[in-house]
DNA sequence: TTGTAGGCGTTATCAC
DNA sequence: GTGATAACGCCTACAA
């Protein structure tokens, strides 16, 4: 790999002259930048990112730590996210937190170390405290599924409560009254907040909420096939069941289905995130839209404007979730 | 953020045997070492792995190239690697190409000028020439997802054809002789080669192949969709579609089932990649495995192997496709 | 076992 | 406009 020095040489130029036409922050006469670009077009040359990090501190690259590689929500996430940085010739980094405090520490200390110029962090296991800690480090950085007070302008957030009251809001509307709810990892602040929101509206409704109706499940396909299996196994009857998300959704409506119910005839379920394959179940599932991929490119343009630009702009801090109503949701007349 | 020099002087002892202990490559008293270690603990210090990566060559990453960071496909890929890199305390550097040549490359280089340690690439737009030449280059790096001879210890490759030739061998084994297509985009390799095995299956039961009943897709759902519509209105019958792989095979189900037929009764679906979701699918999707998580962690593993461990192993480079029975594929009845 | 010093490939601050 | 020359933070012979 040629270096810097090299291309000097045959450019007959001095080093940092080659700098300059590399990084077109000073003026160079056309004659020589012209002979620089032709020896580095010979040469091949590209610049040793690393070595121009340790010189600059900057890396030109965006770290991004999500709970997983897999799964269509990180993955909108990312996608969106790469998309947005890509535009502006940054490149994004990412790494997992695995939902685990040690994992999450480790990768972002990972991000800092490889001098990445900001953070964009899905952070679950790890507390407040150490995300405002984390700001009085200096790193730039971005959470994009928390609101913590103290470091507000650092946080790009849902209300997942309201969420939560929606999906089941809507069910109650439809006359449902008997509805059994499959639950995140409580330890999971969304999911919390998603349980909180689905008791406000049985409340608002004077609908007592039957602890035995809810089981806690992980977020996955499976889970929710489980959950259905212990739901069903206590001889309580529903109509209806609220997923704290569309993963889990999936698995309770094949499970459902394996033990011989109709949805939504028999048994109605609602999702949550609206993550693209919820448009092709069956029957195409009713849910609660988490605007992820806009929050990512939210994200995204925080770090850029911050970072690599000057121009000012609003940066939306908090999304309200919406309600998407499709199949899988039976109009109950009671 | 504290630096060597800082603990080294803290510690009173020179800077390269705090660089001993840190990389723990050398004997070092142990009276020392525990001097060291509690000047690098009062000054939180952590190294700088730029610096580190400059000075040694070596940056304890692997660079990972997808097309694209959502989908499940890619999203299991990524899983599985990063997983055992970070079993073996290595780190993985993601970014995506976006099935075009220009940003494959430009993926490569930067995967390169952060000095990764190897790469583990999924590439589709770029020329085989482009890898022959990168093996030139010095790179450690595999290939996931094609087979090229001169450099066939680099790939990790899976029998597309074969796997094609399954799907379609199966659907005509249960009957069916009215069989539309759906194919990948057929610039790409691996949708060219299903598509090949498909081929191949129907010349071997003698059934002709009738262009206007295969479709030329996107492997996305909404291709699916798209392709059912186009076929349907051709007004040719066909008792069963083969898919090049499981989203387009979702998506097709979702508008068979809006076009008021039932599967697999009237129309029988077959998919491919045996994605996690098509587990959960209505009905479950018949499909052809594609263990892309093994072959992620194998090449993860050839990269630990060859780069940082001296333990001789073998390695897969081929792996077999095979036919994964559930639901959407009806036994017809001649 | 420990210290000295040169080098990794750039950037950036000076002078000229 | 251009060219020396210190950093940047760490690794690694080579010496001691």
């Amino acid at each position: 790999m040629a270096t810097i020095y090299q291309v000097s040489e045959l450019a007959g130029v001095s080093l940092a002259t080659v700098s300059r036409v590399i990084n077109d922050n000073a003026i160079v006469s056309e004659k020589t930048k012209a002979k620089v670009l032709a020896a580095m077009k010979t040469l091949d040359y590209r610049p040793n990112s690393v070595a121009q990090s340790l010189a600059s501190n900057r890396s030109n690259s965006v770290g991004i730590l999500v709970s997983e590689l897999h799964g269509a929500f990180y993955g909108s996430m990312m996608s969106d996210i790469e998309l947005a940085l890509r535009e502006f010739g940054k490149h994004a980094i990412i790494t997992a937190g695995h939902s685990d405090e040690k994992s999450e520490k480790e990768g972002v200390e990972f991000l800092i170390s490889r001098s990445c110029d900001a953070l964009i962090l899905h952070l679950e296991a790890v507390s407040d405290q150490y995300l405002i800690d984390l700001k009085k480090r200096n790193v730039p950085f971005v959470t994009v599924n928390r609101y913590i007070p103290e470091i507000a302008e650092n946080c790009i957030f849902l209300d997942n409560e309201l969420g939560g009251y929606i999906a089941t809001h809507y069910l109650l509307q439809q006359g449902h009254r008997d509805i059994a709810y499959i639950a995140g990892p409580l330890w999971k602040t969304d999911a919390k907040q998603r349980f909180n929101g689905h008791k406000k509206a049985l409340k608002e409704f004077d609908v007592s909420f039957n602890q035995r109706l809810m089981y806690e499940g992980n977020f996955q396909e499976e889970g929710g096939q489980k959950a259905i299996q212990t739901l069903l196994e206590t001889g309580i009857a529903f109509s209806a069941v609220a997923c704290a998300n569309d993963e889990m959704a999936a698995g309770a409506m094949s499970a459902l289905r394996e033990k011989g119910h109709n949805i939504p005839d028999d048994i109605s379920v609602m999702g949550f995130d609206n993550l693209v394959f919820s448009r092709f179940t069956f029957p195409k599932l009713s849910t609660v839209n988490y605007p992820i991929a806009l929050m990512g490119k939210t994200a995204a343009n925080w770090v850029l404007n911050n970072l690599y630009t000057d121009r000012e702009s609003h940066i939306q801090h908090i999304f309200k979730p919406e309600l998407v109503v499709r199949d899988s949701v039976k109009k109950f007349n009671q």
